[in-house]
DNA sequence: GGAATGATGGGATACGGTTTCCGCACCGAT
DNA sequence: ATCGGTGCGGAAACCGTATCCCATCATTCC
């Protein structure tokens, strides 16, 4: 009788004692509860209604390791208040609560240790997948860091999947949800220059950001595509946030105060822009335009609503899990395809109010 | 020899190839990993050269189900995408990390469906504590729904905290987070009336949310205090979002278009407000001042910057997890004590650009 | 009517660690 | 030289669930 834990314990209540009440076998009762062994109508109702009077819900961790379990995945973020991060993160959950997945979530801060104890502790918990949000700095290690935890992803039975960061060189097993970039700063550049812009600030990021570093590309191959000189002393780098964008078109205005139009990184380096742009007595879009990316919900809140790049975040999060479960499903039939580890979703311009011909000197 | 899987497997490595490659028992790896019992050098070395050749972590399950495993809290909240939400996670995240904690996320979707179900999928997960986020309908059913909850997580050995929403009645093992939202209505709508303004259009938010309903009653006890009368009909319910903000401000323009100013339930409200008074060639301040409510970044970052309520999401966070931590620790030495379960923070005016005294109809 | 067959329920074991209990070896002391 | 103590490593018992394998019983077919 004191063999075991008395029934009406202090902690939770185990399959055990549901069976033992029920008088039937653990084995039943696990049967009952997850439904994919028939059971007689007698039986399930005598331990549902033991399960019901107990309160009683299955031990998740011993579910996993005895074999079943829901997958999870994992987000890792720099900086979860970003807006972007948000939507992504958005598509991520909803996807997964769709399958009736499970999503953690970590933030790095930026720092490469806690990247790494996150991954590992991860890693632990035998997540499906860990899915790496926004931009990498640039530095020569990143691929061989990448590649490393990829590998130790996979030789674990997870996978790294890498979001609105640059693919991995060679034969790593990780997967890219990216989306394009370059393109979109090119066609936002091309918008400006179809304007009639000529003189235009370029606030594309930090210097190493690989999206910064996009984002400056495309906006060159405009004005190249356009045969227009670009003025390298007009591009200012610094980090996504309001201030920048303020500080930025402050020393501009004082620098080279020329510029008929500002090429903001981010929607809301864009808004910091443009208060400074109010600021120095200047109108937008009358004296000066305006552009952002991201079309976060914040562009069309501005005053004047915000010209941008729409970015399919929340679409990405979406695939990104998508992408996961088919590789699971998958199982080993088609694993090694080249195919499919690396998706590129598109961007497009949206048309606001914030972009108008040059006036001011024209 | 084939009693086992062989060591260089598939899968995952174990703790026991880790012991067998390492020539030691499964008991001393645990020891050398746990490090909660004395070990010599020499098998410390022993092994950890093992781990670091075979890449090996341990399984979170296994851990978890033998008594040890990390702590796991999980944040549950409706819409993902709001700004607040962001930071309340930012805060019970960062607080979780440092403790070596881990973070889980769901989003309900307003469906109390989806609420009831993970709120048992977080009991199967076995985790510290439930943290729910963000105001609350104010059915009746709201207080036994919680109370259920509050219950059932309790006998499983987690803990039930409410960020935001309104407090449990009667004897129910739950914590509540708050903060002076009345208090911060109270303060900003005064903060209007001392300017002069007396024809305020209140958007509060939806009637049955109880953050709106503490809001419009702090609006009207100030209006008491100033002996000023408070018109019903300057009243407009809604969701917190920008368009509900837009469209309830073009309507007063037609219905009851001598309001000097708009007191907004949100931020986002507010910015929805301004746009649809310049949409009507009105000027924010001069002709109607705006005042918002959660000081979320958009509000310095809107054109005129936004005078608003500050609220302290980001340590509300922070002092949820603290709260379910201390009481982790105080184990059953301070249970059932009334102080410590029911927290609130104070909340301030944050004076900007966007109130001025009324001007247009004085 | 007996045997083959299918539908169910029970017992035992595996999953991967942690931890308690023991025993062994080595130390100094008498 | 023997004894007692101490420090460290090993064997085994769990943690709570899923599942494989087998026993049982009712059903149906020959």
């Amino acid at each position: 009788m004191s063999q075991r834990k008395a029934t009406s314990d202090a902690g939770r209540a185990t399959i055990r004692d549901v069976a033992e009440r029920a008088g039937v076998s653990v084995a039943s009762v696990s049967r009952v509860l997850s439904g994919n062994y028939p059971v007689s109508e007698e039986l399930r109702r005598r331990v549902m209604k033991v399960v019901r009077d107990l309160d009683y819900v299955t031990n998740a961790h011993a579910r996993s390791l005895a074999g079943g379990g829901t997958p999870t995945v994992a987000i890792l973020i720099n900086n979860i208040t970003g807006a972007a991060f948000a939507h992504v993160a958005k598509g991520v959950e909803g996807a997964a609560t769709l399958r009736g997945w499970l999503s953690l979530v970590g933030t790095t801060g930026d720092d490469p240790e806690r990247e790494l104890a996150l991954v590992n502790l991860m890693r632990q918990q035998g997540v499906a997948a860990v899915i790496l949000l926004g931009g990498a700095y640039d530095y020569d290690e990143y691929q061989l860091r990448m590649a490393r935890f990829a590998r130790s992803l996979d030789a674990a039975g997870s996978h790294l999947v890498l979001v609105g960061r640059p693919p991995l060189e060679g034969d790593v097993p990780a997967t890219t949800v990216d989306y394009d970039n370059e393109g979109g700063a090119y066609a936002m550049a091309s918008h400006l220059l179809s304007a009639g812009h000529r003189r235009v600030l370029v606030l594309p990021g930090h210097a190493e950001l690989t999206t910064a570093q996009g984002r400056l590309r495309g906006a060159q191959r405009a004005f190249e595509a356009y045969g227009v000189p670009f003025d390298p002393g007009l591009v200012r780098h610094g980090p996504y946030d309001y201030d920048h964008g303020y500080e930025a078109v402050e020393a501009a205005l004082h620098e080279t105060p020329d510029f008929t139009a500002v090429l903001a990184g981010t929607d809301v380096v864009a808004a910091g822009a443009m208060q400074a742009l109010r600021a120095a007595g200047l109108r937008v879009p009358e004296d000066v335009s305006v552009v952002g990316y991201d079309d976060i919900p914040l562009a069309s809140q501005l005053t004047p609503q915000l010209t941008t790049v729409h970015v399919p975040y929340e679409e990405m999060g979406r695939v990104a899990l998508r992408a996961v479960a088919d590789r699971r499903e998958g199982g080993a039939g088609r694993r090694k395809g080249a195919d499919g580890d690396h998706l590129i979703l598109g961007t497009h311009v949206v048309v606001r109010n914030s972009v108008q011909p040059p006036g001011r000197r024209g």
